[in-house]
DNA sequence: TAATGCGATGCTAGCGCTGTCATTCTGCTC
DNA sequence: GAGCAGAATGACAGCGCTAGCATCGCATTA
């Protein structure tokens, strides 16, 4: 049509400049055995000259396989939540591992919401049947969604499914223990008065972070006060509204750890407002790393999930599900990233 | 394999079902032409009652179309900067077009400063052969990168080609008009000595935001200085230096507009730190109206790009060339979005 | 030397759909 | 009511590849 060189090389023009059958070109280039070295050399500098690159809607329709991996995500754009960098790092891994796979990602952002989930995602697997899915969180805690998903047979890898038991079909981060880890960590800068700010309530993930809270609490010999814990939406009003609410009491905290980013953000934007010094009067603390806990002022101290390798490693044990003895465990650690927002008690 | 309802229905199913050839069905399900509406009743209900979905494999094959869009974009996790909204923003307008039309888009974040992009490109273009191409600024600005795309022979709409006369087959937004705008609008609030941070000189879209704030200027009846005139490159450190030089001038200005909010945050990071209160002191401007214009406090002016918009007509244009004169204008207008950060002088 | 076995290779039938062209059916006109 | 244009429908050949089986050839063994 637009391209002069559209007709491009097919198995055929490869086998007759090898000298040899179609079905030895395929061979060759799906990487099967019993092809002499010779032979495949042959083939091989065949496919170099003559620029051959495989047909991949003829391939998917031969084979039962598509090459394409779905990576399924809320969508972003349903929301207000700004958090873009968690969708982008899904992205990412997923796209590495497609890439040294020599697979497609397709993307489907998902709005949950939608009444028609179901039925646009059983069009979606029809239509382009992917050989795997990766289901990312918050998605993967949604009965709704995760029913569909199971419903089609296709092999699914969930991201932080959110259940006490990690399934095998899981990739999971230590978000508990992290939680905890960093809470300690505010102990040991001598903050005895230690406030949480909860997430959405629905997600499972989210609320692991709580519980890590608590153990970190303990851990460090200090009571679990409900005061000092307020509900958000993971939102930064919500982040704001927590702090409003915290900074009010009587006896107001001295950090506070918020369970994502943007309710930290929140935390600071009311801190700042009412003029308390960050982190000489109160330190703060996020979840997520996302790039803008690095873009406030001053910049987060946060917890860094490893979304994009989290996503990879799913990618990867769909593409070769002998991976999951292979080496590599499920358990993608998350690291706690310091920045400006905690220090010693003033 | 794994799903037992693997056999899914196909044309000739549906064919048998409602009594006509699968050339029928096809004619259907493809709106074409010349057919009875009794008879594309009676095909459209057996295409429900068999929950029937066109093989999208066997579908490219046959035809010369694959039905896929690329979008292709700069390589956001090959980077520092964490303005990761706008390619969602991309994501999303381009995955609403396809989705009105039915068409599976394929991302390609691609990494400009590799050596083998021009061959990773046409790897992807020959196994996927998609039917359109959007390439999203800044890599439409890029001559080896734009070289390969028009080598592929591939429909393409840049997205902000950057070029003096806008090309047909691309969609812009008026960037210098409203950066002019932006100006004006500080000018009216009393301020006098307004600076501007320049972007990355390699993106030509950015440094028409510098032609529209002289534009601005002289709009005003203010004189262009020099002085009041730093280079960043984009990236919030180089905001915050570029106002430490800005503020430390004995006249220094009272209104920064900075080429994008990256470095409109870093500007408001420096301010702050320096004590320099916004908008009481400083009035700060960016442009993208990215998420975190919101998050930093004060929330920034900024200029919203209609990303989502401009990605979403060039993929109609792409699926559907006639629009091009059907209405709609290949220049989607960005707006000014009023915030925390500027106000009257004081 | 003939029989045997197995690695290497080729042949052929589809995968599910669309494009082309042939054929049949309508509804009109005169 | 015959003739005809044009709409409606169908038959059939691929698209480029892979899977399954048939076949070939070479080295080993008796």
């Amino acid at each position: 049509m637009y391209n002069p060189d559209a007709t491009r090389a097919t198995v055929d023009d490869v086998a007759q400049a090898a000298g040899v059958s179609i079905k030895t070109v395929s061979r060759v280039v799906n990487r099967e055995p019993n092809v002499r070295a010779a032979t495949r050399e042959r083939v091989e500098a065949a496919i170099t000259s003559l620029n051959y690159r495989p047909n991949a809607s003829a391939r998917n329709l031969a084979s039962a396989r598509s090459h394409i991996i779905a990576l399924i995500y809320d969508d972003p754009s349903a929301y207000e939540a700004p958090s873009s960098g968690y969708v982008l790092s899904l992205q990412e891994g997923a796209l590495r591992a497609c890439r040294a796979a020599n697979r497609e990602l397709l993307i489907h952002p998902c709005d949950y919401r939608s009444r028609k989930v179901s039925e646009e995602l059983q069009t979606l697997f029809a239509q382009t049947r992917p050989d795997g899915i990766v289901l990312a969180a918050p998605l993967s805690n949604m009965p709704k969604i995760v029913n569909a998903v199971k419903a089609s047979g296709i092999p699914c890898v969930s991201l932080s499914p959110g259940r006490a038991k990690v399934p095998a079909n899981a990739v999971v981060t230590n978000d508990q223990d992290i939680c905890a880890e960093m809470t300690a960590y505010l102990a040991s800068l001598g903050h005895q008065r230690i406030a949480f700010v909860q997430g959405d309530a629905k997600h499972k993930a989210v609320s692991n972070r709580f519980l890590g809270y608590l153990d970190g609490l303990s851990a460090s010999g200090l009571a679990r006060n409900d005061h000092y814990v307020v509900q958000g939406d993971s939102s930064i009003a919500s982040g704001e509204r927590g702090a409003e609410q915290l900074l009010s009491l009587p006896q107001p905290p001295t950090a506070i750890f918020a369970a994502n980013d943007d309710m930290a953000a929140g935390v600071t934007r009311a801190a700042l407002r009412r003029g308390v010094r960050i982190p000489d009067d109160l330190s703060v603390a996020g979840f997520d790393d996302s790039p803008l806990a690095q873009l406030v002022f001053p910049a987060l101290t946060s917890i860094r999930q490893p979304s994009a390798a989290m996503a990879q490693r799913a990618t990867q044990l769909l593409i070769n599900p002998d991976d999951i003895d292979n080496g590599g465990s499920n358990v993608v650690p998350a690291s706690i990233v310091l920045r400006e927002s905690t220090g010693p008690i003033a």
